[in-house]
DNA sequence: TAGATTGTTAATCGATTAACAATC
DNA sequence: TAGATTGTTAATCGATTAACAATC
């Protein structure tokens, strides 16, 4: 299989998320037009996109959304549960222990870890929250594939790095910074502040623009 | 002045990052060369991406750090104070009331709103939790500039359909769903689910690739 | 002045869009 | 079969990298 272009690998869960949608309206089929129309993107691209993986359509008649679903589903890993701790039990940890959708899509998130011992030993809707203390072995005996890192920037790196040598091989950063890690393993970034910046470049540039 | 390019928008928050770490760390100058080592790019494409917005450097000697730091906060918007209400008053919305670092870089977060009536009244670190029907009085009353959107879909588009009447334009949404809006609005999704999609993505890509 | 490093043009690379033959 | 729509090649567009003259 060559090597699939990021840009492609982000728009995936966008039209998963379209199918879904269309499968949960009852709707049995799409045209790459028909949905390109619906997420304000190019019928090309959409079947461009696909066809990396294999042609999932059929000509004259279009994609199956139902098939067209799993096979996107599949592509993105949500055939296979997955374990994840989250590290900090912040309120933007717990926001993401409190979200049911996870648990629909095989995201297993069986504890929580924080410092505070006013949080330590409470739980969430579902996982309990434990002491960071517990986290290396907690790790290593329940076989975690993912870790949420949802806490200041300062500890994360540290945590991170003991985590690897634990054998953590993914991490979902929530902290304001680029991990430092070395070796073949995946980080994910979610740098809120950033996306917020972004939106006030879009603001200011604007009104900057309204002053001309 | 032409259109800037959504990448390179996309990395301004980032350099302004590294460059604040820069700063604290008292350092004066910093060349491309250097920049682009630490921050794992090239160094021509920080060079393009300044040039977008004017000369900031000096040839045979770099750029200054706190001064390139000043002009690229001052392109994302961050010296004039933004007005931002959030939606939704779960953790997720209490996650971003309660970052500090919004503060200091002029964010002012003067109200949550939510419909539970055992969240009504209180209070997170600095701001109140208000009845959503009082929202839209609240935001045409307060010259509210951003609205947060930290709720289920379902109600989300509906609020920013009101929202956007009330005269607001620019939102920050993590609502799973894209808004459907017209006009001249801005917004800046976070789709966490997404984003957690590309990590299980990259996960069983690798383990597709081991397997062979 | 000599050395360093920017600003900027040109070359390359990659991603998106258009077009159309294949085929259901 | 005729119509529709894919899969895929070719053309275009845009973004990144390389190179180097300008200049501090």
């Amino acid at each position: 299989m060559n090597k699939i272009s990021k840009a492609v690998i982000s728009r995936l869960p966008r039209y998963y998320r379209y199918l879904d949608e269309l499968r949960t309206q009852k709707i049995e089929r799409v045209s790459s037009k028909e949905l390109s129309e619906m997420m304000n993107v190019t019928a090309s691209q959409i079947r461009q996109d696909l066809n990396n993986f294999g042609g999932f359509g059929q000509q004259g008649y279009g994609y199956n959304v139902q098939y067209l679903y799993d096979e996107i589903g599949k592509l993105l890993g949500l055939d296979t549960p997955h374990k994840m701790v989250i590290v900090g039990a912040g309120n933007l940890g717990q926001a993401i222990a409190n979200y049911g959708n996870f648990k629909n899509r095989g995201f297993q998130i069986t504890a929580l870890f924080d410092k505070n011992p006013n949080l330590i030993g409470t739980k969430t809707s579902d996982a309990e929250i434990m002491d960071i203390e517990c986290l290396y072995d907690y790790v290593k005996e329940n076989q975690v594939e993912i870790v949420a890192l949802t806490l200041p920037k300062e500890p994360a790196r540290e945590i991170a790095e003991k985590l690897v040598a634990c054998g953590i091989k993914a991490f979902w950063n929530f902290a304001h910074t680029d991990l430092k890690i070395s070796g073949d393993i995946i980080v994910e970034n979610v740098h809120l502040s950033e996306s917020l910046m972004k939106l006030t470049y879009r603001i200011s540039e604007k009104r900057n623009h309204n002053e001309e």
